[in-house]
DNA sequence: GCTCACATGTAATAAGTTACATGATTTC
DNA sequence: GAAATCATGTAACTTATTACATGTGAGC
């Protein structure tokens, strides 16, 4: 789902500005799945309107720009209902710190250490805000994706803090320039031994 | 990291073709953390060989295109080094199908149903692949990265057997047309009261 | 006979990111 | 005094996706 899905599924939801829209990706209800920039929603927010599948009303306000708020229109609910229609895309996840925990045989230990605490803050300060956003919440729908949210982070923590130790202690055994090729992956195996 | 940071990645654990680069992020050890299609890739290569950091030898075949087998340079290397020393971009999680659930009020409880059975089939086929790259993996890095993805996904086939009843009980509720607006988001609820 | 795995690659298009531009108010 | 929050939006740029083009051999 892009961007203007992704619009019509939080406005259906209730009115909101494109600020708040952004603030619903990052850390509200489904900030545990979803990814959106200014850069990204406003276009979008724009082309819907001109679709007549969102239309605004304005607040006005002293200091900073007015707020624009959305409604989705019937049109919009009837859109979004047909987006749902659709076979979902595959899940999808990304993750830096992944790859060099895999690669960390080449990195500094202290390094190591350092990327491992800061991923677990990260992990810790999710789960805070799924928490918070968890309380007020009563929608089957909502309470099931944030739950799946908590869990999985708790549970990369557990993991995480039990491989710390292991993942430091070997981390640079690869580094210096003379350090020979690493041990290939096993599917590479067949590869190599040719 | 982009297509680019992930070749180097691949190719510093052995030497592989463009194919076995898909490969290796759809269903190896990579697969639970990267994404890569061959419109990425094969430019990607062509770009780093441009660049001194990866140079190719050809192996002769009939019936099918010859194979281009990649190797990092040394300088490759030292690029994939300094690659690895900035931060980490954070971690992304993208799901379509949890947004599905999230307005399952607006399916119908039998399409709920198949949604979440496909999801259950998929994580289990991805346990699998996992499963089956884990047997022959020695690295602890790997190992590590390998174990949170089969444990990620063991919870995430746990926690939807549970919730199955549940949202499929509740599916369907807010369909048709006269179906007010829903119950708003705890994160809306003061935009919605004013 | 059909589909999958193998194997390379290009081109048009879609999509989103980052940085910029502006500016008051509040909090540390 | 600096940084964050609120609030809108644009434009240049990067990036990757999708579909296409081509062709064999194996297994069902």
């Amino acid at each position: 789902m892009n961007v203007r899905g992704l619009c019509l599924a939080i406005l259906y939801f209730g009115d909101a500005t494109g600020y708040e829209i952004r603030k619903q990706a990052q850390e509200g209800v489904f900030s545990y799945f979803i990814e959106a920039s200014y850069g990204a929603i406003y276009p979008a927010l724009g082309k819907l309107t001109e679709e007549g599948l969102v239309s605004w009303r304005e607040e006005v306000q002293s200091g900073k720009p007015n707020k624009k708020i959305y409604t989705l229109t019937p049109a919009g609910k009837a859109a979004f209902i047909k987006d749902l229609s659709g076979e979902p895309a595959p899940d999808k996840f990304k993750s830096e710190f992944l790859l060099m925990m895999m690669c960390s045989e080449l990195l500094e230990p202290q390094r190591v250490e350092r990327l491992i605490d800061a991923q677990l803050a990260m992990l810790e300060e999710k789960i805070g805000e799924m928490n918070a956003a968890y309380k007020e919440c009563t929608r089957e729908g909502s309470r099931y994706a944030l739950t799946c949210g908590i869990q999985s982070y708790t549970q990369a923590i557990d993991h995480l803090r039990q491989s710390r130790k292991n993942l430091v202690d070997q981390a640079g055994s690869a580094r210096g320039d003379d350090a020979g090729p690493p041990q290939p992956l096993a599917s590479m195996a067949k590869e190599a031994r040719r």
